[in-house]
DNA sequence: ATTAATGATGTTAACGTTAACATTCTGGTC
DNA sequence: GACCAGAATGTTAACGTTAACATCATTAAT
């Protein structure tokens, strides 16, 4: 268990200062080439390891930057994370990975923690529940760049990469209506959530556009996972027949799972009873007896771009506020009807 | 951009001295009742966050512990992260996640900037193309601990954690040949990495075991990645007919979904022509036209192992060099032929 | 040979925190 | 009222690094 070496000691070693083993290991220039390579080769020999903690100390500033994720085992989040790694990885930032589990509270202690730990920014995908804002218009006072990704609180004042969530619900709800389905209903995600009211809106406009009824009992909550999927299908599928809708557009793929596998249950046929497709193009959605026509999201860029974002900011190079939306591609398959 | 508020700041403004400010912080006794108050109301009102970097510095501590993935989005490795995260945070441990990109440099810079953040400690799951045993050496006479998961490099005196890789492949082997199939091809991992070679012996041993042969031509290294199960897979499909096996044991799931693509542009059927088997219990094995039969691992568990050894190596309860491995199930589906 | 410029090295203080020790209160005891 | 134990608070130095300035050595120019 040998401590770790220090400067001073190489310095001492050497009989020379402090300073001029610090030049070295920075490469700075104005040393003697012959005392360059007696302390690089004694540095090595002493195995070496800077300590970025104190450097941090004095420079205020960490390399490291701070995500919170409030599921990090589903799909989408694994995929966004490897865009920013890649990112932070270029510049020479690493990543504190920190995961919500879909608790509000949890997620503020780890911006805490992230904060205390003196991230140079943190880029966070909210909880479904999450829902104080004060707490972030606190973060925005302390003047720390943070970038939301996917799930944002809109009006915390923070920039916001996503999709194009509104246009791509329009869109997939459009192709339901161009089938000739006229009874459609929303598996709706938490509405504290962008995605939640965007993707309810962008259902809402293609409904009153083709004027078509936007019943209250056809728009039902489900959350974004199977368990709910299931649950709100349920419902729908308890409505007295004349009134259950012939197809649904649930929040996210997860949910339509949730959902596929309770209109299963009743013994319906998807696309032949009720037509089904989801959003977010699920590794799984392709795969499905029935594959689940969905909106393809790019995780990878999503991250990407977070993370170019939340640099940006820390660079100095960028000051506004924005709300980038990356385009998602719609996969038609067959859950949706013949086509 | 306000910078960050100090225990000193608190201090001047109460003009108090700064060590009775961080008693109160870190809730030491002997602090006046009304002092603590008062303290507490200021570091509130003036946004103040301690400065875990200074604190580091002091204690030669800093929570945090680095893990270094060769692979972030396919679903082995984030279902690992989850256990590791969570017993972290039950721990108060943040975690520094670095991902290897399956690059044996940049996975050792990885664990060099690690250090340099001064982690507690280390967990590595290794590239595919890992080898340098001398880094880890190294490593280990540094004193940092470290541990192993799912990729391990057996010489390194590290602990591993893992699956019983062995015992499972030799059962999933043994399985083909219940079925009657005696001529089975390998598709290997590198046998740098431990589960490379286990898989390999745990193959050859039911092999030999039931007296069956081993051509040295049906074991054939393809990799952990579609791409190489499909070319390893075309390799055996050229063989002359006579000579090209009946059943493959591949190493892992996306190993077999490029064999199992490779199988299906030749236009053969599985498993009437080819009967199949893969290891890792993808989220897409199930889902295939053919479920493929292959052996579930356990990914949460072997992430929450690893972290529990690890902190008990930091915590210095824990000593000894150990080769830890969760059990696996196997999964039987129809890729294996009737059953 | 003297001066100036530059290169090589050293010294000091600071980053924010806390451990260890030092000092100053407080309230009780005789 | 003097004394003391213990509580409350303060002071100093240290963690490992580097910026800023200071010093000393060397070389070039006159």
């Amino acid at each position: 268990m040998s401590s770790n070496v220090t400067l001073k000691q190489i310095a001492e070693a050497l009989g020379i200062s402090a300073m001029t083993v610090s030049r070295v290991i920075n490469n700075k220039k104005n040393v003697d080439e012959k005392t360059r390579k007696k302390v690089l080769e004694k540095a090595r020999s002493m195995g070496y390891t800077p300590n970025y903690l104190a450097k941090s100390l004095v420079s205020n500033k960490s390399f490291t930057i701070g995500v919170v994720v409030p599921e990090i085992s589903h799909s989408f989040f694994p995929e966004v994370i490897r865009g920013i790694e890649e990112v932070a990885y270029q510049e020479n930032y690493q990543l504190i990975l920190t995961h919500s589990a879909e608790d509000a509270e949890r997620e503020k202690a780890a911006i805490e923690t992230l904060r205390s730990k003196r991230v140079d920014g943190i880029m966070i995908s909210c909880s479904q529940f999450t829902s104080d804002l004060s707490y972030f218009e606190e973060l925005r006072s302390s003047g720390l760049p943070v970038v939301f990704f996917d799930r944002c609180m809109d009006e915390a004042g923070f920039s916001c990469v996503g999709v194009d969530d509104k246009a791509a619900a329009k869109k997939i709800t459009q192709h339901l209506i161009d089938h000739g389905y006229k009874k459609i209903a929303h598996l709706k995600g938490a509405q504290g959530l962008s995605i939640g009211r965007r993707r309810l809106e962008g259902f809402k406009e293609a409904m009153s556009e083709n004027q078509l009824e936007i019943a209250d009992e056809w728009i039902v909550e489900s959350g974004l996972q199977e368990k709910g999927g299931f649950e709100a299908m349920m419902k729908l599928l308890d409505l007295p027949e004349d009134k259950r809708p012939r197809a649904v557009f649930a929040i996210n793929d997860p949910a339509a799972f949730g959902a596929i596998e309770a209109i299963r249950e009743r013994g319906l046929v998807i696309p032949d009873d009720i037509a089904i497709v989801g959003f977010s193009d699920d590794i799984r959605a392709e795969l499905l007896p029935v594959p689940l026509t969905t909106v393809h999201q790019p995780a990878y860029e999503v991250g990407k771009k977070a993370a170019e974002t939340l640099l940006s900011i820390i660079n100095g190079e960028n000051e506004s506020v924005e709300n980038i939306e990356v385009l998602t591609q719609m996969k038609i398959r067959s859950s949706c009807g013949v086509h």
